[in-house]
DNA sequence: TGCCAGGCCCTCTTTAGGGCCTT
């Protein structure tokens, strides 16, 4: 699982990470964790200052982005990688890494697309509202990297029992989260209703 | 000068619009 902070919504209109954090999950649970600040040279923006507490002050002292953009990636591997609203976190990891010279070699999972099929009258899909609603410990500082993470990694394992049960499935892999989460959403809903709960679906995936 | 993300998903839809979610 990976979260990045950052100084806004879009690395194409010149954003740049403040942070990242890796946590890897295995069996079940928290088994490694990579967090940094970094350093890009850019100013953070007063807004985001608020909501991540991350100063420009904080990033003159953080290791240049090259440098732990270089550890992470090499932290994580080719272990498959797992966000809350990827499209966000994939954007920011393909353009950093596209700096190094890297490339991604694995595909996302996305924990928002996930919830929105497992949790189809979720009120928010928020990440902290989705930890509230499962009665997940909920991780301090709220939108820092390493917080985060854990909470989205919480919430994937959480999202995996639900999806064990609605599906039936004896085990839960990458490749069968990718399938489900592009899955178009009406389609399984109707589906789940209307020919009952696991095997119709089970056999499609 | 003025504007500025982008993909998902619902609906008063599909020749579209707007809210949500990430920072």
């Amino acid at each position: 699982m990976i979260d990045f902070e950052t100084t806004g919504l879009s690395p194409a209109r010149g954003d740049r990470p403040t942070e990242i954090a890796a946590v890897l999950v295995a069996e079940g649970r928290i088994v490694d964790r990579y967090q940094s600040l970094m350093n890009a040279g850019l100013f953070v923006p007063p807004f985001i200052e608020r909501l991540t507490g991350i100063s420009t002050a904080m990033l003159r002292r953080a290791p240049p982005v090259e440098q732990v953009m270089a550890e992470v990636a090499d932290f994580v591997g080719t272990v498959p990688l797992v966000a809350h609203n990827a499209a966000f976190d994939s954007k920011f990891w393909d353009a950093e890494l596209s700096r190094l010279g890297r490339q991604r070699s694995q595909s996302f999972v996305c924990t928002l697309l996930l919830a929105r099929r497992v949790l189809p009258r979720a009120p928010s899909y928020k990440l902290g509202a989705l930890v509230d609603s499962f009665g997940l410990p909920a991780a301090e500082p709220a939108h820092r990297a390493l917080a985060d993470a854990e909470m989205a990694s919480h919430l994937m394992l959480r999202l995996e029992q639900e999806l064990i049960e609605q599906f039936q499935c004896a085990a839960v892999t990458h490749d069968l989260l990718r399938r489900i989460q592009r899955m178009p959403k009406s389609q399984l809903q109707t589906r789940l209703a209307g020919e009952g709960r696991g095997l119709p679906i089970r056999a499609e995936l």
